[in-house]
This record gives C-alpha cells, structure tokens and sequence, in this order.
DNA sequence: CTGAAAGCGCTAACAT
DNA sequence: ATGTTAGCGCTTTCAG
C-alpha cells in the first residue's frame, strides 16, 4: 500500500521533503516538489489521517449529543452545527442517547480517548455536576441554562418565553389552560420551568391540567383526547412542540370539537399551515453558536432572544 | 500525560499486558489485571482512539452524505443509518455538499484517507461512473438506482410508484395534472423518472404541467401561485415532498381556492393532519440497510418497496 | 533546501 | 502468563 515512505523512494527524496509538500510548507525547490507531485499522484496516494491526527493530537471531529433523531428540535440545532463545522473544516459526528444517561457517559469517555474534540449536548441526561466533570477532556456546550457550574451554554431564557406567553393568554382572558410537555419535570429542565412558570402565572398546580410524554404528532392526539375529555373546556394548550400542537388540532377537527387556542414551539412550516401562534427559539442560531464555544474552547455563557410568531387561528 | 506506557511502568508490567486487559484478551492473572485496573483508575487513563484506529487501520466511522441538514427526506434515511450504526458501535458523520460536486468529491478522498470507513449517499452530485471509480477506497452505498455501475444501491422502485400514481390519476379522470420537482431532470434521477412516467402515462409533455425547484413549504406556495393562474385548473398535483404539497394546500386556502387533489411524498406528519395521500418511501429502512451494505462491503443492490398511504381530502 | 531520526500511543507477533 | 520489539504512517525537531 502506497505510504509516504513510498512516496519518498519513487521520488528520490526523503519522507520530510514530502511532508514538507504534502502541508504546504516552504523550503522545497519547486522541482523536487513536481517530482513528488507527480509520483504521488501516480500512485494516488493520499495521506492518512488517523496517523496525521495521532501525532497532531487533534481530530477536528465534534460530537452533537441528542436523544433520537428525527426530532425537530435538534434537527434544527444540528443544521447549526454542521454549517459552522463545516465552514472550519470540522467533521460532526451525531450521538444519539434515547435519554439513556450510561450511553451519554460512553460519549464524555470519547472526549478522553480524542476521538471527538468537543461535545455539544442538545439536552443532558447525566447531572450538571457529572458534566462539569467530564470538561477537563474536551469542551462540552450545553443547549441549556447551566447555572453556576462551569459548563459553557447557549440557551434562550426560558422562563420568560413561558411567562409571558401564560400572562398574555390570562390578560386575554382565558381560564382553562393546558400544557403538554415530554420528559417529566424531574429530567428535564425546560418542562420544569414550564410548570414553574405556569403555577406562578395562574397561581394553581399544574396537576389536572398537564399531559407528559409529548413529542410528536401522535402523543400530540393522546394529549387532546385527556383535554377534550367531558366537562373539561380546556380553551388554550400550550405545547413542547408544533407537531404536537397540530395532533391536537387533528383530533379535534376529527371529532368535529371547536379548536383551542393553541401555541406551538419551533415555528415549523406545520404551524404557518395550520396557521397559530408558535414560540421560534431560533434553534439554529444556537446550534451555530454552540459550535463556535466548542472549538474556542472559551467559558461562555450565552443568552439567545426567542420570538412569539403571533398567528390568528382561521374561521 | 497518561499513556499506556505509563500505566505499565506504574503497574510493574509491560505494556503488552496492559494492552491485554484493556482489550480483554486472556492470559493474564487476576491479580495482575486488578492492579493495572487500578492504576488505570488512579491515573484516569483512557486509551487514544487514534492511536489504536491507526494500529488497526479502520476507524469505524461511516459518513453519509447530504445536500443539507433540514430536510426530512435526508433526515429519514439519516435516522435509520444512525439507529443500525448505533447498534455495530459505529460513529456516523454528516457530510453536507450543499448540491456541489466538488465538495462531494472532497468526502470522496476521505475514503482515501482512511478518515471514514465507508459513505452512504443520500444524493449524489458527481456522476455515477465518478462515484464508482472511488469505490476501491472504500464502500460507497448509493439511495437510487446505480444502473450497470458497480456501485451497491438501496433505493425503491420509483418509476413503477410514479406510473402508478399518474395511472391511477388518468384512470379516475383527472385530465389536468400538475407536477413539482426539485433538482432539474438533468440532474436528479427521481425527478426525470418522474417527468418520464407523467409523459408515458399522459402522453403529453410536461412542460406547463411542471414547477422545478421545489423543495419547502415555500416553495409549494410559489409553485401554486403558477398552478393557479387564471384558466390553468389544475385538478391534480403530484409533488414531490409533503411539505411542498402542504405549501400549495395553503396557498389555496389562503386564496379561497378549491383544493386541488394533493399527492405528497414520504409520510411526514402533516400529510396526515392535512388528509392527503402520500407515498411512503421507507427511508428509516432504506437508511438502515444502506449501513448493512455500507459495513458488509457487498456488492449488492437492493430494492425496497414502497407504500402509497391513501386518504381522502377532508370536507 | 534537505534529510536522519525521534517520537505520537497503541497492537500483535514472537519469544520466553 | 508475561515481556520485547517491531511496526502503523505521519510530523517535526535538529543537524547539515
């Protein structure tokens, strides 16, 4: 197999003055290096670049932690990510956790090991304090509030998004409020400060009004069919997600039910169609500049705007 | 910095056995092994993964290659090739090329440089006798039809799914029948096996029947902006991705327009909150054999089928 | 401008 | 059961 030692014989010269080529380093006569050029072209050979990064010590390859794919939230993030690796030459690596927090660890590992770089956590499943300790391997972003432990982060401030959005729908009048979230309060810090948010506005519990375990279209139908049960009237949902917003207004156009108030997250083209209201966390943007933390390695912690795309519901 | 030399040095070893209990491999005692054990813990030592991939001369990285990020047809197939990758232990990297052959081909030449085991293209931007002469670096698994090139392939039957649509379209009547494509026919194989089988079905040619550049919800409305031009009536619309389709439902809606017969692609979601039919492509599945194959090294073509999920237009 | 040689950290024959 | 040693293919001092 063709190698750089090769290279050098069929050239006449020695390996160095090919590496010298091959990085684009000065002190090489300009025929010495044709002649390399044209072997190694012969020979179509190509360096390898497991032993390049093994003695540079540096694999330009970051990991993106999510749970699954095919969620639209961090499909998002990840579009971030990869068009800023991309522009830096750095390859993404996508590492799916289904919520497992042994299988997260097993990614922090790699970061030891210099497989990956840099990691960039679309949600956690270890412990802030677990996390921290792992950052001496490799710099690791979180997409979400990390507090006073020493973890760069980009997030949007949640709790606002949350408040406001439950003040504007009690100023507007409305009483029977539901929300749905996906992984249950304990776990997740945004379904946390969802219902924080919730209880503080309304000043009731969060009990009777909430359906957990919401993430797609089909949890979205489950989720209408606890709010439209008899006698309930909930008038406005406010959901972890468009397509579970638009589940909901599936089932209820399907049962000919009148449709709620509804306010989605993401702002996917689903919510233009179905035409309401969505929260845009400008996913990408974070994704971007995640990716721009990860590879400067600085402690930053960033803060993103969202935005409240309004929409009237139609009829 | 810990290495293994370290750990053999402060465990009273060689390396050798080091290595031993690190890959657990046999013939080594008890006791030794739980001493290195416990220098390894003691140091927090890791063994580097570029290291050991050079020694072993694979690195167990496949890549896969798409257009962009944020498309579901590409993140369907992404989904499956993660979930079956996940499984062997294999690290999958996203290769975006944004359509340019160029940047295609650089991914190419990563196959050379041992970077990447192996790549699944979920579209491709170079020529299929291109492709095939970089599949002696590696394993190139293509998501269409690769014809007499000895390239392996997963895709689906897409002439005998589009004939069938635009058949059964003509057979219920249908006389005006729109189409909408992305990439231009001479670039993408799907899209002139599509306007192929529209010619043969309708025997006429597609030209005024067709909207190119389609690819978004934005797109489907820009599209039914020229479909709905005074004294068109199209009837039916055959797009070529859900979302498009979407795009177009809500241009008529928002203009007060009857709905033209809508058929979508791939299954997401919003073709089933918006009631029409749609054909299901099994990309999850495809996305999983392409990894199959891509590991195996065969040379296989493989043909999956595909699903036409029929609904009826609300209202 | 050029090259010899010393690693980078690991695995695996090949002894012992 | 254990250790010696020769690489894997490359970059980079350092000397000339």
């Amino acid at each position: 197999m063709a190698n750089i030692k090769e290279v050098a014989r069929l050239s006449n010269c020695s390996v160095t003055t090919v590496s010298r080529v091959l990085n684009n380093h000065p002190h090489v006569s300009e025929e010495k290096k044709q002649r390399i050029l044209a072997v190694i072209k012969q020979l179509d050979y190509a360096p390898n670049s497991q032993a390049r990064d093994l003695v540079l010590g540096a694999s330009k390859n970051i990991g993106v932690v999510i749970p699954n794919v095919n969620h639209s939230y961090f499909e998002k993030i990840i579009s971030g990510v990869i068009e800023s690796a991309f522009e830096k030459g750095y390859a993404v690596t996508l590492l799916p956790t289904n919520y497992e927090a042994e299988i997260e660890k097993s990614y922090f590992e790699q970061l030891k090991t210099k497989r990956l770089d840099a990691l960039i956590l679309t949600s956690k499943s270890n412990s802030l304090a677990e996390i921290e300790r792992y950052t001496k391997y490799g710099s690791i972003i979180c997409c979400e509030d990390t507090q006073h432990y020493k973890i760069p982060s980009v997030c949007v401030n949640r709790r606002k998004a949350y408040t406001e959005i439950f003040e504007s729908l009690k100023t507007a009048g409305y009483k029977r409020v539901g929300v749905t979230i996906n992984r249950s309060e304990e776990l997740s810090a945004s379904s946390k400060i969802n219902i924080e948010s919730y209880e503080q506005v309304f000043g009731i519990p969060i009990e009777g009004n909430i359906v957990r375990n919401c993430s797609t279209m089909e949890d979205g139908k489950r989720a209408a069919s606890y709010f439209f049960e008899d006698g309930k009237e909930f008038e406005a949902i406010v959901t972890n997600g468009d397509y579970v917003a638009s589940g909901i207004y599936k089932y209820a156009k399907d049962h000919h039910l009148k449709q709620p108030l509804l306010i989605g997250q993401e702002n996917l083209a689903i919510s233009d169609v179905l035409s309401f209201t969505t929260v845009d966390f400008h996913l990408k943007e974070i994704g971007s500049e995640a990716f721009q933390l990860a590879v400067s390695g600085e402690m930053a912690k960033k803060v993103f705007p969202y935005s409240i795309i309004k929409r009237l519901a139609e009829e």
